[in-house]
DNA sequence: CAATAAATTGAACGCTGTTCAATTATTAGT
DNA sequence: ACTAATAATTGAACAGCGTTCAATTTATTG
């Protein structure tokens, strides 16, 4: 039996989030369950519902982890610099959100796979996670959008949906490969540069 | 026992698939069990394993079919007309597929919520019919990539990838609806809008 | 040191996909 | 018509799942 003096309460949770997150990047998100993590982390079954409610709210926090990484992406100097301009800065963005999501597929996949049982809707801390993702994109869109806020979010929500589009597209592989070795880029630079030049 | 006389092979073949898509669309396809399935139709669950390999299978099949009867609304005459200009027919489309998902949205859910187990990949047989999907914007985007087939096709495929990001993205509802009621409509306008006068 | 509180366990429940020997229904051959 | 072969159907069984909870162990407090 674990003593529960190894490790603080905090720590058993820090411990079974990483956990997880390995096993899902590692078998995909579809091998996480609650006996398996117990095993590894030297516990339980039973341990797991000490420290969470249910694996679904596990799956959460951890899909809110996921948004926040992919957030702290796009916020990155690379795809923000003052001198670039703002189609430069949203092909740097494009790239980031593809990075991230072949770098962490199946955690970034999972995002979006995974379903809320019926009944059971999505608490407001995980949608203002996501609708913190569009911020970015929209910093740098207002430039173009000088005396229209509405447009610029409507711009701002238009571009990062294709954008994800076109990510999930090439991530699933369900595209035939016609474009060539990086057809996600080529998308993502053929979609901003015309969308640009239509403004 | 269900007497076999009752039902050829295909019939029942038929009937656990018209069954399924039934609870998938009323139920979520989270809900869909092969016990479901034969307590529904009056068999028992070996049954249905009798008819198709594996549970997986007929999810698979059953996806085939939802891209069929996706592929069949964009080759609507409503979004392939004539005497329309390309950004018409391709706001028809886009709305076609919106509609689609709206009307259709367990199942179209499935479509991309639902992973095959590790190790098996999507067959040669589901891959065609994806393909086949990008056709109809394809033809209405000839016209304005006139010399230029890999351009058309290039573009063919980032919008389709964005309009079913956009698409994704309204479902999911995983947006804050800032936009107005219809957002879904007014990202693709958008979209179509800026990317064909840039073209 | 005793009493309280908290953490941990593991068996149990009902569910899942899946397998397969046994049973039943149908067809083919004589 | 009767038998033999074939095919369909069943339902118990297995391993696994999320989840619950009484019992046990550990730590803290008075």
């Amino acid at each position: 039996m674990a003593r529960r003096s190894d490790h603080t309460r905090d720590e058993l949770r820090g411990l079974v989030i990483n956990t997880s997150i390995d096993i899902i990047q590692t078998d995909g998100f579809q091998a996480l369950t609650a006996r398996k993590i117990a095993g590894i982390i030297g516990y339980s079954p039973g341990t797991i519902y000490n420290l969470f409610p249910s694996m679904d709210a596990l799956c959460l926090i951890i899909n809110g982890m996921t948004i926040d990484a992919l957030n702290e992406t796009l916020n990155d100097p690379a795809c923000n610099k003052v001198g670039a301009s703002p189609a430069d800065n949203m092909k740097a963005m494009a790239r980031q959100y593809l990075d991230f999501a072949a770098q962490n597929k199946e955690r970034w996949m999972m995002l979006f796979a995974y379903k809320l049982p019926e009944g059971e809707d999505v608490p407001v801390w995980f949608q203002e996670k996501v609708a913190a993702l569009f911020a970015p994109l929209e910093r740098i869109l207002t430039p173009l959008y000088k005396n229209d806020a509405k447009a610029c979010k409507l711009a701002a929500r238009t571009l990062w949906a294709s954008v994800h589009g076109i990510c999930f597209v090439e991530q699933t592989g369900k595209m035939p490969i016609v474009i060539g070795s990086s057809s996600g880029e080529a998308m993502t630079s053929t979609l901003i540069d015309n969308f640009v030049a239509g403004i």
